[in-house]
DNA sequence: CTTATAAATGTTATATTATTACATAGCGTT
DNA sequence: AACGCTATGTAATAATATAACATTTATAAG
């Protein structure tokens, strides 16, 4: 079992945002969003969002400057996130494939480098945007 | 083989500049390192950056928002990227890991996505930052 | 060679993303 | 209460990236 995290004000709020809008939220995009709820200040935001990284809770994908809510049940693997990312319609998954992140979380190579932690984000065009 | 591609002159003052680092590089440092030779705006950098990660000379790390020199020799790969990066001294270098790329490039799911691309960050502590 | 076209350049301004620095408040432990 | 830790508030600014527009250079077709 994980540890449970109780979330501060600003992290609940921020995270509440993030994992009902489904998609990932640019941190400006996020800020316009809770001002009525005081939030008023991009450091605000940022501290929110770099607790709910460390904590699992959210994922950034790198390749975009967004946040998106985990959507692996439990977070486990926070320090092990795959993503797809439609280069069309810019719609985001959290990919959940238990070879893939075995494959990857046990990759080793000859340069002598401990991982302990992987990002991996593939680009394509989804179901509906290769349709079209 | 590839297409040998000729570069521009602002092209090929930002590729040998990054080549020879040997390091990852962020716009603004190159920026500063080029003005000498004339290249005085942000944009002139971005567009050469742009171009050169198009075809495959610089891969760009999204973690770090920092351009590198592809280090394989024909740069065949640049649709499947994979790096190590050292948590502790920064250190980045790309993986050439023929069953790691095979297995990503032909890794699918059943989300219906066509993937075309993939760009993977591992993170950890290298040989050296170990042993501290 | 010249005309057309695409690619690259130059320049200014501005948008977007993220952090520094410093002061204050809340919360759990002893 | 006193301490340590986490979170918050606020202002300023740093760092990263793009928009818009004018001009020049390279490439290819006639």
């Amino acid at each position: 079992m994980q540890k449970e995290h109780n979330l501060s004000r600003n992290q609940k709020i921020i995270f509440d945002l993030i994992d009902k809008s489904g998609e990932p939220m640019k941190a400006y995009s996020i800020l316009f969003n809770v001002q009525k709820k005081g939030i008023k200040a991009p450091l605000q935001v940022y501290r929110a969002l770099d607790k709910l990284v460390e904590i699992g809770k959210i994922h950034k994908i790198e390749s975009r400057n967004a946040f998106i809510a985990c959507q692996n049940s439990s977070c486990q693997i926070s320090k092990a996130t795959a993503f797809s990312i439609c280069e069309s319609c810019e719609n985001v998954s959290e990919i959940s494939n238990s070879k893939l992140s075995k494959y990857l979380s046990n990759f080793s190579d000859d340069s002598g480098m401990k991982y302990s932690k992987y990002n991996l984000e593939f680009f394509g065009l989804c179901k509906k945007c290769k349709s079209k």
